[in-house]
Order: structure tokens, then sequence, then C-alpha cells
DNA sequence: TACTAAGCGAGACGGTACGTCGCGTCTTCTT
DNA sequence: AAGAAGACGCGACGTACCGTCTCGCTTAGTA
């Protein structure tokens, strides 16, 4: 996650080759995530959370923060991809029920937190590729499964055959995430959200 | 839209009362406003528009913003929903056609200008409980037409009678939002996108 | 001169101990100072010196400036004790010679910009006890001089055994410092002004 | 004292014209400066002082106060002279006992906050050569009734015949104000200052 | 055992923007 | 026309962060 790494691999031979000097104190590292996820949590967006208070929570100098990351919005990212969970058992039975569970997963107390600091961080997200590319490949895992349910619902039928998988994954995701994040539709019951929304993508809307 | 109006209504008549000394400058209002949208549309993001590049392109004072909106957060909110087009004109004959219309006015590149702003005002918007209201009520007019599209549909029989109207619109909105402002799913082509996300929505996944 | 130090005083053992953190850079108090006394010298009053010319003048961030004064009066204070020339050499020999001497030195060109910039601070002089202790320690080493040769009038001689020395310091720089600062009486010619005023303390209005 | 009349004389005939419209109350006049002295004792500076808290105490438009006086400066100096207290009875008799009385007229309570409101208006006045002749125009009663008693001391022999009047004065008035305004000396008592004053100006300091 | 190199907490540094306040003017309606 | 009320353009204020830069000190590996 955190790169600007010194010493590290010798790209010549690719062997690893030991950095001179005191090295990296690895506490640090988590005492500052810690500290910012703490100070997201409570504080009220990312721009109110200021680097000098990480560091002040986290006892550690700001030099020691701009080592690891190359400014806020990097520690943000990486502080929130701490956040996400692991990804859900999925029981591989039914593909309705494992993309219930896949919904419900990002419905949890602590998914709903981590949607808010998401929030936070979409000015950026919207405007830097790099920053696009880190959050892709945090989520891409969760993506991938979505994929593997759907692939096998058509392969066994219980989808149908020319199903567009990728459009399918944002049509089960899309409205997970702006009621999530946004709290998009206030008329949408949160209770039983996902499988109301899953049973309705499979239904779909005709009689 | 911008609040912190002097003056106001007679609490015993009920009356509108005449506000004392000079009144607003309504010239100021919009020229604040349309040099918001301008350095907007210019500059890189929300958190880069400084409130004096502000005053100094409308030629106003800081002080005449600071009377209209308490902050910067709040101009931005009301400078976006300015930006916001007018309704699609639906054609009223096919349920299908009136929800792709309405899809694809939020698929235009004013949108997506549209789009990027509101991502920059999202953290506002998750935790500031009087931002959500604004935003709703910007957004209820749209929410509106697609209800009464859909309770038509409900009537006349080409959706099914079951159907939950209000998930219905999250479903729909969902992944035209965060595709539209976070290019959410990136293998999802831009090209036919309204057409092929409520032909999915109608069609549904079982085979 | 100014204060708001880190670090000081360890209490327990009375010695200095070392504050920790980057040390102030006191070519910063310097340059501050400077540029302080050359916008006075340029400008018209004390109201019409900003902190951002300060700063902008001498290379500095208005924050390094408030990290050293609390305000710009303190500012303002500490610049005007720095404008203050010598001490004049005293001859020693007559003690009306020395007075004349003294009185002299406040009567140049330079301690007549000095008097201007002072009377820009009165104001805060005349109601801030912390001010006013500042300027008696700026003055403190004038009137020292003052006494010295007061009281060696007494001792040989020159001067009535029963004089009040602290009575006689405010007679001869009161008239002095009232018409340097505010050409009080526009009657009294400027040349020559120091021996008339000595000599006829001196003297006394009797027959 | 404040000027910018409408109407009033005209020049060509000597002959007071009417002038049109509502005429200027009077009440405002007096409200305006009772309120900016009630401000000027509470407050700290003239600087602290604002146009808009004196136009809200005397509860009158902020106009009303600018079409009396130019500015604040004008304001305070106005006000200032009428803090100014009546000349104090001379008894005519001494020569040493008129200059005490002329001393201790400076000397009272309302003489020592007038002279803390007079150090605020230094700054103008060490730079403004309209606002030096207001403010000799105010204090020239009181130096003409000095001139007086010391003529009159010159001409009965109880002062030396070759006696410098306009310095004379400056020697009376000058350690009188610093110490008032400034507290320059605080070794000197306050108990008994105008005569200990008045009787070193009269004895000199020689033997 | 000494030397070198880097990490560490602390906090100062040059900038930039914030939101507030005051000045002197202008604009409304009322007296 | 003057009055109360208050909005206006301007510009300075003092604060808060950012990301960088010293300080003196600590912690390793190398000589």
């Amino acid at each position: 996650m955190n790169d600007m790494r010194t010493g590290g691999t010798d790209l010549e031979t690719g062997q690893e080759r030991k950095a001179p000097g005191r090295p990296r104190d690895s506490k640090a590292d988590q005492a500052i995530i810690e500290a910012t996820i703490a100070l997201l949590a409570t504080g009220q967006s990312a721009a109110s959370l200021s680097m000098d208070a990480v560091a002040s929570k986290a006892g550690v100098g700001k030099a020691t923060i701009y080592r690891r990351w190359p400014n806020k919005e990097a520690l943000l990212i990486d502080a929130v991809a701490t956040m996400k969970g692991p990804l859900p058992e999925l029981a591989g039975e039914s593909v309705r029920d494992d993309l219930v569970a896949l919904v419900a997963a990002n419905w949890t107390n602590r998914a709903k937190r981590y949607g808010k600091v998401t929030a936070c961080l979409l000015p950026q997200y919207t405007r830097d590729e790099e920053m696009q590319r880190v959050y892709q490949a945090i989520t891409e895992p969760r993506r991938n499964a979505m994929r593997t349910v759907l692939r096998r619902g058509i392969d066994n039928g219980e989808l149908r055959a020319d199903l567009d998988v990728e459009l399918s994954m944002l049509m089960i995701s899309g409205p997970s995430v702006v009621q999530n994040m946004l709290h998009f539709n206030p008329n949408v019951p949160e209770e039983g959200f996902p499988e109301a929304l899953v049973d309705a993508f499979l239904r779909g809307a005709r009689p």
C-alpha cells in the first residue's frame, strides 16, 4: 500500500538489497493508519481531517507520515482500503443467495462507515487517474467475486444466456452504493434491501 | 436557494413584511453563481476554487457572498443546482422510451460536468442533513417524473402490477449516477448505455 | 523583545533546556523587523502598514510573524524600539552640557521619525500595561543616563542640593517629547531648542 | 465643530438662506457625540471604536454621521473637544497659584480620561495638518490663559523680565501632558504634582 | 568500538485560503 | 431633503492547513 520505500529491490539483480541506516518502524505505519481511521470516524469529512491531527494522534512526526505517503489523499486511500472488510463466504449453491450475500456485505454498519469515508475521497477519485487505479485495485476482488457468480448462473441456466455481465454488476452495485453513501432515495426501506434488490434484478419489471 | 435573508414574514399577520434598509442586489446573486460555475468549469476541483477568486470574478466583495451563503460548500451546492438542465420532454407513449429519455438526460456532456462537480460535494452531502434536504429538493422534480412514468406503466399493464416503484427508481438512477460520477465499472461501454440499462431492468436476469 | 518563545527553563534544575523541534530562524526575526521599519518609513501611519506587506517584503509567511508577535501592535513596538539610536557620548564635564547633549539626541531627524512612529503607538501604550513595561524598558537606559548626570550635578554643587531628581527628569524630557512628537507649541522655534530648554530649566523663572 | 452643512450662509449677500427639505435633527448631533464618548470610555482605543457601533448606540443611521463629519477621525476630534472641561477660575493674585490652578485643571480624573482619548488621536494628529489646526483651536483658549498669566508675572516682577513665554508654556504643559497620557515617569508621585512642578519651574535647578 | 546512514518526534518555515470586521458609500422606504 | 436600516466594494485581520525543512536524538549495519 504505502510505497516510497528506501532500499528495496535491486532492479538489475532482482535480489533484495538491505537498506542502510535505521529501518522504518512498522509500529508507525500502523499507528498512522489507525489514527486516520479514528479521526475519519470522529470528524466530518476528509477536508476537515488535518495531517497535523493525524500526526499528533498517532504520536508521530509529520515527516514520518510524508516519508510513507506522498500526500493526504494517498494516506486516506490506504486508510479506507484498510477499513474494507473481508469478502463474504459464498455458499455457492443458489446464484440468487450468493448475490444477496455480496450486496449484504456492503450493507453492514462497518460498510456504511466505509461508504461515508469513501464519499470523502470522491473529489480526488473523479479527477486523479492514479487514484482511480488504486481504487479499482481495492475493489477488484469484490467485482471479481460477483463476476464469477454471474457467469456461473449463466452457465448453469439460472440466468439468461445473453446476460450482459458487466452491466449487471453495475445494476447490482450501483443502487447499493448510492443508497449507502448518499441515502439516495429515502423512500426505500433499509430492512431487507439486499434481498429486494436482487430479486427485482432477477425478475425484471415486465409482467 | 440561498437563505440567510433579512426581513421575512410578520408572525402575527402572516403577511410578507418588507425588510427595512437597502435590499439585496439580485444582480450580485446571479454574478456570484455565474462566476462560481465558470471557475468550476475551468478549475480542477471544488477545493481549488477560492472564494476570493469567485468574488473577484463576480466583481463583488467577499462579504457580499458570505451575506448570502454561510460558507463555500453552501455556495457550491447552489451553483451545482443551477447547472442542472431542464427535464426532458417525455413522449408519453412507451414507458420504455420515457425511461430511456430520463436516463439519457443524465448522460449528456453537460450532465457529466454536473456529475463531476457533484462528486466534489458528496462529502458534504453525506454528513450534513441540511445539504441532503437541499439535494433532495433539487432532484425531486426528476424523481417525480420517473415515478409518474413507472406508475403509468403499472396502470396500463406495461409493467408488472406488484412492481416496487421506489426501489425501481433506485435501480434505474443508481447505476446511472455511479457510472456518470465515478466511472464505476470501466468495462461498461458508454455508447447506448441508457437503452441497455432500461432494457435490462425491464427484462430481468432470469431466462 | 519578541516573546512567545518555546522551550525555556527547566523549573526543577533552573538550567536552560533546549526546546525540541526546529529552532526559530533568527534571520526571520531580523528580516521582519527590517521590513517593518522600511515600510513605516515609506508609509503614512501605523494603520496603513499591513501584516501581509511586512510578510511579503520580509520574504516570510504571515504565520512566521504571528509565531513571534501576538499582533500588529506588538510588532510595531519592537520595530520602534529597534529604531532608537544609541545613547550619546557625554563629555562628563559640565552638567549643563551633558543635559543639552541628552535632549539634542532626541532632536535629530532620526529621533523625529522615531517620534512620529511612537505617536502611532501611543493608544496601545496608554492602555496596555504590558506595553507600558516594554516602553519603560526601552527608555530606561536613557532615563538612567539623565539621572546620573543630575545626581552628579547635585554632588558637585552645580545643582541645588534639594533638587527632585525624578521630577527634573520629567521637566526636561516632557517638553522635548511633546514638542518632538506633537509639535505641541508651534511658537517655540526648533533652532537651539535643547540649549534653550536646559538653560531655562537651570535658571528658573523667578527674577 | 461639525461642518459640511447644507444651506447656511450665502457668501455673497451674507444673509441666511433657508435650506430646502427636512432640516437636520439636532438631537442626532448630540446622540452621536454622546455615543462616541461613551464608547471611548468603555472601549480600548480609537481603532477599536467602530462607526457602526457609534451609529447603533446612538440609534442613528451611518449616513447621518457621515453627513456631519467627513470621517471617523473628525468625529473623534469633536468628541474629544466636547470632553474638555471649562477653564478653571483664576484667582488672579499670585502668578504661582494661577499656574498651579491651570496645571491642576489637567490633573482631574476627567482630564485624565480626556488624556487617554487624546492619545488615541495622536497618530492622526501627527500626520494630518488639518487635524493639527483643529486641535490647536481647541487648546488655544487654555494656552492663551497661561500666556496671559505668564505675561502678567513678567509685568509685575514676579517672573524674570527676559522669560521666554512660549518656551515656558511648553515647560509647564509638556511634563503635565506626558505624565497624564503616558504615565511617563512612574517615579514621580501624582500627589501634589501641580504644585511641585510649578515651584520647580519657578525656582530653577541652580543652587 | 567507532563511523555512517537513515529514521524518529518536534516543530518552524513559505504559502494559500479561510471567514470576519471595519470603512465610507449607496440604495431602499419613511418622515 | 433628512432619517433609519442595511447592502455594497474594498482591503486587512488573525487562523488553519499543506507539504517541506531543520533540529537533536536513536537505531541499525559496517569498519
